[in-house]
DNA sequence: CTGTATCCTAGCCGATACTG
DNA sequence: CAGTATCGGCTAGGATACAG
């Protein structure tokens, strides 16, 4: 999702846009969730605990949260391969607005 | 953007999802933003502060946060016409999370 | 096991014209 | 002033097949 920072009328930019694209999307936070949970997770581990998630979906997002440096990659070269995914600290930091999110989620949510 | 609560393996349910489908779009945080700051805006104020949304695009996010509770609209049958748009409580309790994401965001982002 | 490559679709969002 | 109607593009994300 593009933000529309570009187009501030009165100088003020708040920051939350940045934080928005990196949130975005139906995976990522989801995803933060479980390797704060878990730690060190693998590849098809995490393909299991999203439920539905296709390989290219996960492969894509984790891409890109790598990229925002949000998690860490660990490949070991091994036959057949392994790939661990973590936490970065950058995502770690994103834990209280997680927080803050499930709380009012849970008190504004309707049944 | 649909959240997939509905297939948490193993019964943990994290809240944020409905959150996030609250918050989510290009304009709804924005708006929540310049409501807190603004108090009551009418329609076209609101339309000239975001920049460069479009009517058919406002008009149908407004009328989305006001089922979702979020906003208040007043409207004076008068000619010519006037709708006032407000922050409800519900979208006032948002205000943290904002706070946060701002906060995340400014230390964050990079230039 | 850990992915890519293609193809496809629904839905968000914009542009433009029109209305009470 | 405050919208709606219509049209249409773009892109996130899903289905499926293939690959190292």
């Amino acid at each position: 999702m593009k933000t529309p920072k570009e187009n501030m009328p009165d100088g003020q930019e708040p920051f939350f846009n940045y934080t928005l694209s990196i949130i975005n999307g139906k995976w990522k936070l989801l995803i933060i969730y479980y390797l704060s949970k878990n730690g060190v997770v693998r590849y098809n581990e995490l393909q299991r605990m999203l439920g539905k998630i296709t390989y290219k979906t996960l492969s894509t997002t984790l891409k890109e949260m790598q990229n925002d440096g949000l998690i860490h990659r660990q490949e070991y070269p091994q036959i057949p391969p392994k790939v661990e995914y973590s936490l970065a600290e950058k995502g770690q930091t994103l834990w209280p607005i997680i927080q803050e999110m499930c709380q009012w989620g849970e008190h504004n949510q309707e049944k």
